[in-house]
DNA sequence: TATACTGTATATATCAATATACACAATATA
DNA sequence: TATATTGTGTATATTGATATATACAGTATA
């Protein structure tokens, strides 16, 4: 089972916190139902190009957080995650994402309708190119 | 000379990037100009409660990239960028920001109407509420 | 019962952040 | 006009977080 899992190399986010954080939107999107395996440690890793402690600790911190559950030898699970949670989650989210780039656009510079006109322009684009990369 | 830079201690950024970022970002747009005095490093170590070695590394990585210059015992000092420079910085910035929110926003599970209703929404309360805050 | 797959634990290297001591430049003041 | 003081940036040593390789242990199956 491949996931639509990417890490940056050149992201200052540490690796582990990608893989946790994709990880964490796929199941609270739906896109992993509950009781699907997980790829094990060893295949993403490989597929990641990166160490196997580094997914075992996004694994391992999901698991604290309630949203996968892991067992010695035969592997990772997902947890049932209930519809309000994943909602709230998705919304609350969805919104920092939102908010932390009007500030970061605002501190480039770009006045308000600079703003709405590259947002616009963007989506615009988004939505027409999306399916041919 | 207080500036508007601020650092999370919960974001997964490094501290001495967040600073760096918002300094490139102060410059580029020009609300620091070139041959302004930059806070001192204890200053503002002291003003974003971080350590003087975490401020001087941003102020350092920011010479090496040529915005600032630095005079052992006088100061740090805004450098002169090419108005074609800083244009195409805050652009290039711009882009790559947006770009990575639309894919954060898919991965979580939205939409493409979800997307434009959202940020649709987002910048309306933005517009309204950006100075009383 | 061998083997091939799971997750787990230990030790090591590099990066991020810190406190603290050092060196250079401007300025107040005796 | 010395020189003490206070402001700059700089260098060293240490702690904690991030990432790694490699050896260990449990589970399914050929």
């Amino acid at each position: 089972m491949k996931l639509p899992i990417t890490v940056s190399e050149s992201s200052r986010e540490p690796i582990y916190y990608q893989i946790e954080t994709q990880l964490k939107s796929l199941v609270i999107s739906g896109q992993l139902t509950t009781g699907a395996l997980l790829p094990s440690i060893r295949a993403l890793s490989s597929e990641l190009s990166c160490s196997v402690i580094t997914t075992r600790r996004a694994y391992q911190n999901l698991e604290n957080d309630g949203f996968i559950e892991t067992v010695q030898g035969k592997g990772t699970f997902v947890k049932d995650v209930g519809q309000q949670v994943k909602t709230e989650t998705k919304e609350s989210v969805a919104f920092t994402y939102i908010d932390k780039l009007l500030k970061d656009l605002q501190m480039l510079g770009f006045s308000d309708m600079e703003i709405d006109n590259m947002l616009d322009k963007a989506l615009t684009k988004w939505k027409g190119g999306k399916h041919h990369e």
